[in-house]
DNA sequence: CGTCTGACGGTAA
DNA sequence: ATTACCGCCAGAC
């Protein structure tokens, strides 16, 4: 396990921590997931930090987007972004999702 | 240090 | 709608 206490992890902690609230039926960008998790400016990192996020994982990766609602991941991983989304009746079309009734929770 | 790379965001054409 | 840039910034080398 990596050192809690290496501010470099708990920088991720708090990013994942802030994707882990994202309700069900919701989704946020990843500029504003790394607004709400204190690094303003640091949408790619957020991007990087779910990029690299072992598979497995309990997390709602797939709630995160990009500005206006765009699918950011490529090849199988979008295919199945936008079937979990469309599971808990998100619509995706054209590779985008409504962020006017599905945005941010803050 | 300098360079390159992005699951980004925004603008211009 | 697409493409090309540009600004940004953490990491990897």
């Amino acid at each position: 396990m990596p050192d809690p206490k290496d501010p470099q992890d708990l920088r991720r902690q708090r990013v994942l921590a802030t994707i882990d609230s994202i309700p069900r039926g919701r989704v946020a960008t990843y500029g504003g997931v790394a607004e709400e998790a204190g690094l303003p400016g640091h949408a790619r990192y957020v991007a990087r930090v779910l990029r690299e996020l072992p598979p497995g994982q309990f997390l709602p990766w797939h709630r995160v987007v990009g500005a206006g609602g765009h699918i950011r991941t490529q090849g199988q991983t979008a295919t199945r972004q936008a079937r979990l989304l469309r599971a808990e009746g998100i619509a995706v079309k054209g590779g985008r999702v409504d962020l006017a009734g599905h945005g941010e929770p803050w």
